[in-house]
DNA sequence: GCAGTACGGACCACC
DNA sequence: TCCGTACTGC
């Protein structure tokens, strides 16, 4: 242990070393807090406490798993895998299926996510008879999550005639019964959100004194990762669980906190110090992963930001080349541009393609990038978007699965008791939820008795709907002595889904098949995983659990040596040698809705912070003259974040003199309560001038590639001129030759005859085809 | 009950 | 541009 403890530097070893007691250690970008928690955690049970005493939670599962590894190597595998390890979701549900019953809800509760929660609501916008337009479910479940947040329940919103009064005023009248009628049917389907895994956790500890003593004993030690990006739920949840020993550790960086649009308050962690008494308070300052070009410039930027906790971060390494600024023409030459990029740096430094990340602020960003990548031929993998877990292929599987571990999940029902088809339509279905309500039961339940009830159900319907419970019965037995790998693939077969998949021969159809298959391996090893675990066995509702809280960041970067694709908010916690940071343009990068308030534009800026900072090497900025954005081609113009970086630190690749930059420096920007009307007005619009540089030579050669006119810029046709006996290449089915081209424009066919997979026929506009 | 199509809004980030 | 929803005709 001693021997790691001499690895550390000063700030970093006080703070591993400090035991008892409340203390937050501030840690700056780069400055080895991970370390910190580590070796904390080592250290904790090097001096004899139990690891079953001690609770980290981190941000991200996998920051969790690699904690956890990393513990192990230190104190060896049996120790650590008795620590309480975890996101706060994950953790407190799985408290939660051990102590629900005590708030009537079922140790095998489902976890709705994002998905479920927005169906949910929109039938019961439906069901209200409301106008969707003034009920937008979006913003509704955005406010009831908020209230869950802050802990205030329908019955506290009853209470409050200032939220009333807020919601009447924004003629949303009936916000209460919305709320009351979608927490109801959550409770009815005995499922939960992902705001009620931490509402009900503080309902718990709260109303049963009991447990909270019980929980308050067994995490002696409570360590908090990302303290910044807390909400109030959480901190309550900490809060009481720390009371008794108050041995609580908080590590985090204000400077990035970048949640507060899901509740995250930066508060939390300006005021710790208010909260606990005597605590001890640690910087990391010395940033070890970046230049200092980077470290100095992310400096910079972070300044112009007014709520803060004092903190300097400086570095030892090299200087380091400055930070590349580029303009483009617009996001396709945006995307060649990072493209030719890479494939230069590459091959100048002999690096991988696991080396460099490009960071976008919105997931529609990437498909410029993707398509100049692949062009290129640079492999790359896109993070986040619409995770795997997210297809509705994927989905129809889970529901299945769901609905055999709880009947009740209302969302799992509706979505596959008529897929695929079995004559179970609309007008059944709105009879059965009527009966649910009424009968205050579950639609399954309703079914099962529906020879008692008189639904004005005929008979053909009724058998329909009987074979239907039947099967999933039928699951329910196997599943109780089946694991979950047995249990998925019994599902895709016996439901229909396969082969409701196999029937359409069309690529996407095939892409289907392919994720299913996908699923299927993931299964299997997550089985083949929990087995080796004492507590575990692989079923069903464990596997359900895992892919619920599962998130995009989870996912291992892995041996593969691919470019990282990624929003921002993906990248937090990781580091490259080489960042591309595209977009930086008004109203993209910072947000068009992130204007209106200095604490957004803050949050904004933080977000910034953290792109910079995720760069070891170099970073390169870019920003475009027109973009695409809902199909139009707009003009946009550079960020001023771009700006805020002291100049001594850039690079201009195209001269200083063309950047269009407004001058938003020397204007002190604005109030919070500023109304964004009137900014909008201040701001004079005007169509951006056609750049008047004298060009490179580099500059002049992408240029001649264009029409005279920046707005008659058309993407580049996707679909590829073929004609038989060309040689094509296929993303999925590899080299092939064109037999016959059929039809023309976007509904042209091809047969190729693929030489691994035998003969296709792919409809071109889809098919994502590589000439040869 | 279902398939095909027209239309309007979304694009901010996520556990 | 893409997606989800509403509408239409069988």
């Amino acid at each position: 242990m001693q021997d790691y403890i001499d690895q550390l530097n000063e700030a970093q070893r006080e703070a591993v070393l400090q035991k008892d007691g409340p203390m937050i250690v501030i840690a700056g970008a780069g400055s080895g807090k991970t370390r910190v928690l580590t070796f904390r955690i080592a250290h904790l049970m090097h001096q004899g406490v139990d690891p079953f005493n001690i609770l980290a939670l981190t941000f991200t599962n996998k920051a969790a798993r690699e904690m956890k590894n990393r513990i192990a190597q230190i104190v060896g595998s049996n120790e650590a895998k008795n620590l309480w390890m975890g996101t706060f979701h994950s953790v407190f549900a799985k408290i939660l299926r051990i102590e629900g019953d005590k708030l009537g809800y079922p140790s095998n509760f489902t976890i709705y996510d994002s998905n479920d929660s927005q169906r949910l609501m929109r039938s019961i916008i439906r069901e209200m008879n409301l106008d969707k337009d003034v009920y937008k479910y979006k913003q509704i479940l955005s406010r009831i999550s908020s209230f869950k947040n802050s802990l205030i329940t329908v019955k506290a919103y009853r209470n409050d005639y200032d939220l009333q009064e807020a919601d009447a005023m924004a003629k949303r009248p009936r916000m209460g019964d919305i709320y009351q009628e979608y927490v109801e049917r959550c409770f009815k389907a005995g499922a939960m959100d992902f705001d009620d895994l931490l509402l009900r956790t503080n309902e718990l500890l709260t109303r049963f004194p009991d447990v909270l003593a019980k929980y308050q004993q067994r995490f002696k030690y409570i360590l908090v990762d990302e303290y910044q990006d807390t909400n109030h739920s959480q901190y309550l949840i900490v809060r009481a669980l720390s009371d008794r020993f108050q041995n609580i550790c908080v590590v985090g960086d204000d400077a990035q906190s970048i949640y507060a649009f899901r509740g995250a308050n930066i508060n939390n962690i300006l005021n710790f110090q208010r909260d606990y008494d005597e605590v001890k308070s640690f910087r990391l300052e010395q940033n070890y992963r970046s230049t200092n070009n980077i470290v100095q410039a992310a400096n910079s930027v972070i300044d112009k930001n007014k709520t803060k906790l004092e903190k300097v971060v400086w570095t030892e390494n090299e200087p380091g080349s400055k930070i590349h600024v580029n303009r483009l023409m617009n996001d396709a030459e945006e995307g060649r541009f990072v493209a030719s990029s890479i494939f230069e740096k590459r091959m100048q430094n002999q690096s991988k393609n696991g080396d460099f990340a490009v960071l976008y602020r919105t997931n529609a960003q990437s498909r410029a990038i993707e398509d100049a990548l692949r062009r290129k031929d640079i492999p790359y993998r896109i993070y986040g978007g619409l995770s795997f877990y997210q297809r509705k292929e994927i989905k129809d599987v889970l529901a299945y699965l769901r609905l055999i571990v709880n009947p009740k999940d209302e969302e799992a029902l509706k979505r596959v008791i008529n897929f695929p088809t079995r004559g179970i339509g609309q007008t059944t279905m709105d009879k059965l939820s009527l009966a649910a309500n009424h009968y205050k039961r579950s639609i399954f339940e309703i079914i099962e008795h529906i020879d008692k009830l008189d639904l004005k159900i005929n008979r053909g319907t009724k058998t329909k709907l009987g074979n239907f419970i039947n099967m999933i019965k039928s699951f329910q037995i196997s599943a109780k002595r089946e694991d979950a790998f047995y249990m998925t693939e019994l599902v895709a077969k016996k439901s229909g889904l396969l082969q409701e998949f196999k029937k359409d021969g069309t690529p996407e159809g095939i892409a289907k098949l392919e994720n299913i298959e996908e699923l299927l391996n993931g299964v299997q090893d997550f089985v083949e995983g929990q087995k080796e675990l004492v507590d575990a066995t692989g079923s069903l509702t464990e596997f359900l659990e895992d892919v619920a809280l599962a998130t995009d960041m989870d996912k291992d970067i892995g041996d593969e040596d691919r470019v990282a694709l990624m929003t921002i908010h993906l990248a937090k916690g990781l580091e490259f040698p080489y960042v591309y940071i595209v977009g930086l343009e008004e109203d993209l990068f910072p947000s068009a809705m992130s204007m209106n308030t200095r604490s957004e534009l803050e949050e904004e800026r933080r977000l910034f912070y953290v792109a910079l900072t995720r760069a070891e090497k170099e970073a390169y900025l870019t920003y475009v003259i027109s973009r695409y954005r809902w199909g139009k081609l707009i003009d946009a113009e550079p960020s001023r974040f771009i700006e805020e970086i002291d100049e001594s630190f850039l690079d201009f690749m195209v001269p200083k003199d063309d950047y269009k930059f407004k001058s938003f420096i020397d204007r002190d920007i604005f109030d919070d309560d500023v109304d964004k009307s009137k900014l909008r007005q201040e701001k004079p619009k005007k169509a951006t001038p056609p750049p008047s540089h004298k060009p490179t030579e580099q500059q002049l050669r992408k240029l001649r590639k264009l029409k005279p006119e920046g707005k008659t810029i058309s993407k580049p046709a996707k679909p590829v001129n073929l004609k038989a006996g060309d040689l094509v290449e296929h993303e999925r089915f590899g080299q092939g030759t064109v037999i016959e081209v059929n039809g023309a424009g976007i509904d042209a066919k091809a047969s190729i005859n693929f030489n691994s997979s035998g003969v296709k026929n792919l409809i071109l506009k889809f098919a994502k085809l590589k000439k040869l």
